[in-house]
DNA sequence: TCGTATGAAATTGTATGGAAGTGACGACAT
DNA sequence: ATGTCGTCACTTCCATACAATTTCATACGA
């Protein structure tokens, strides 16, 4: 018997796409999108191309302007510094909390993104990298029992991301990172909850570094 | 001239009608609804109540089920506890960084808020008095330019409004929340982080001491 | 030349029709 | 007694029709 496998509305596919064309800069920041826009480029009516605006918009990414139109948000240095403080402060927290006590199994669900993103290293595939990173951040609020936050932070993680995707990238920037991994999951082994948090704090603030070089780089898609 | 005021669409005041009746409990949680339920319940077509129901569910206030229906969220201790601590997490950063740097016009209209907070204390309007604990916390996110931790924090909040809801609130209940309001401001105004964030830690436990009483009191809207 | 009316086009906001999914219930066979 | 199947009511989900609003261009008059 095969179990049913819980197929996707037209709606979140919609969404899902919509919100990678964003995340990507295939639209470019400052864009004008209607309704209707969004469902052609996408292959539905205008209805779910409205939900997915609308929930886009919940999360800053796309700024509705009633009667009139939506424009995908162009990246603003003060949203980027804000949800990174936020950020900052709720996986601080999550990562302390996590030195005092972290299910077993998740331990070894941060050994396999570590393995991962080696891999990921290895053969230069970013975007690769990136799942996992995604993963490992997931899987740490989820062994503290906290994964509310983390569905938090991935919302604001999406500003990052998207000012992330103009970055260059030099060669070694992800063996950086994945040592600064490396660091945090040692720091949460030996239950050092100071050092974890400044293992945290510092890998977070690794992101913002080149923002100044970014805006001058590319100044019509930053506010 | 008069400026034109922005009237609200219907899907809006579906929405805060909704959200307010959930807050409140005058929807029990568990409540089963449906998109025309929600229409006709605050006089309008189903897609306003769609669009209600799909935003409330984003914070996590109702809980669609896929082609079935929707129902009000359950108030969950483990939910409860995590928005908690996400709350604190952001709310304690800030305090420390309106500490080093805060908005002047901000201070004065904390001070507004403590007083009509003191007034609210006199006439025992509890209503009123969490209004103005909304404007403080706010302000004070203001006050830090992080207005994007507000918008955070309003969201989790919501699950925690809820439970309130319920405690029966000895008479000096506000009494201390104000004390505790004017021992962070206290606090601000010396630019001591450390007692700053101690005294925003406490108020905001203060919230959850008596849960597990409130639990065995109303065991049916609890998950 | 400039400001103002007017009207068409574009867009959202709202309502409603219809297809498809889900679960409940009972008939019926085993 | 139990399990399978068909029917049925209910609901969402998506499409589409209609109404309301805004914008833009253009024409007109001072």
């Amino acid at each position: 018997m095969t179990v049913k496998a819980p197929s996707e509305s037209v709606t979140q596919r919609v969404e899902r796409q919509l919100r990678s064309d964003i995340l990507t800069l295939a639209l470019p920041p400052g864009s004008r999108l209607s309704e209707q826009d969004i469902g052609s480029r996408y292959g539905s009516s205008r209805q779910p191309g409205r939900e997915a605006l609308i929930a886009l918009s919940k999360s800053r990414l796309v700024e509705i302007l009633p009667q009139r139109g939506a424009v995908i948000a162009k990246i603003s240095v003060a949203k980027l510094m804000q949800a990174a403080f936020v950020r900052e402060a709720i996986e601080t927290a999550v990562i302390r909390s996590a030195c005092s006590s972290f299910h077993f199994h998740a331990r070894t669900r941060l050994e396999d993104c570590l393995k991962a993103q080696e891999r990921a290293v290895e053969s230069g595939d970013r975007a690769e990298f990136r799942r996992y990173d995604d993963l490992f951040h997931r899987t740490l609020a989820d062994g503290a029992g906290l994964m509310m936050a983390w569905t938090v932070v991935e919302d604001l993680k999406a500003h990052i991301d998207r000012a992330c995707c103009l970055s260059l990238g030099k060669g070694d920037a992800l063996r950086k990172l994945l040592a600064e991994h490396k660091a945090i999951v040692a720091a949460l082994d030996a239950r050092d909850s100071h050092a974890a948090e400044a293992a945290m704090k510092s890998h977070l603030s690794e992101l913002l570094q080149d923002l100044p070089t970014l805006e001058a780089a590319h100044p019509d898609i930053f506010e």
